[in-house]
DNA sequence: AATCTTCATCGTAATATTGCAATAAACAAA
DNA sequence: TTTGTTTATTGCAATATTACGATGAAGATT
């Protein structure tokens, strides 16, 4: 954040533009994608379908995991990454009540 | 994006990703929130309510607009911003598209 | 044990973002 | 026209992100 002033925001705010910042990235969105599409994966899987290094994949699964939009568990020697629909939940809530909120308003500019 | 390989992904996760990114930020939400609060608002507004000075709060708005999650019109000398309802509720659909996906999934490992 | 497979981490270069002071631009008011 | 008000832009410094090769760590396979 450049010179950080998020003490100044609240935790919901940094907590929802974390989430935020995190799928803000075409790559991650993919990998997202991909995962729904396969329920879960490991990362040599999403290493065949993206164009991306192995290291910059597993750096991206490591944004992703550290604000909890994925959850990884070991499985045999591989790793088994699933979406956290919480997370898909509490996004899709954010939004749809912002778009809520600007239905009910009759005082619109523009 | 570093070295880029937007080309590479869909238009769809290039635009998704780019909304999600132009929310990544607190003082982007943060925006956004007062928007809904006020339902319009100039720039001076904002800089009353943000610890951040005019011409970052300028140059947030201008990222805002670039993906059409705010539009401004011109109102006397001062401008007056809105959110765009359409892209609230493209974000909230993605995300609950994504929620109701995994819902449905029973061969879950995680 | 030696080797392979799979994912994470380190180091580093290129690029992007963030923030602000200073200044410009556009319009209103005097 | 001059002055004030409001927002945008420029230029720059500090920081963060992105990407990847090289290497490490952990479990599987031989």
């Amino acid at each position: 954040m450049g010179i950080s002033k998020s003490d100044f925001f609240s935790p919901e705010q940094n907590h929802m533009s974390a989430l935020c910042k995190a799928v803000g990235h075409p790559a991650r969105i993919a990998i997202i994608e991909h995962l729904l599409s396969v329920d879960s994966c490991i990362c040599g899987d999403l290493v065949d379908h993206l164009p991306l290094a192995q290291a910059t994949i597993s750096q991206h699964l490591k944004e992703l995991k550290s604000v909890g939009i994925i959850t990884g568990s070991i499985e045999g020697n591989s790793i088994c990454y699933c979406i956290d629909r919480e997370k898909m939940m509490e996004l899709s809530t954010y939004f749809e009540n912002i778009s809520k909120s600007l239905e009910k308003k009759t005082d619109s500019c523009c």
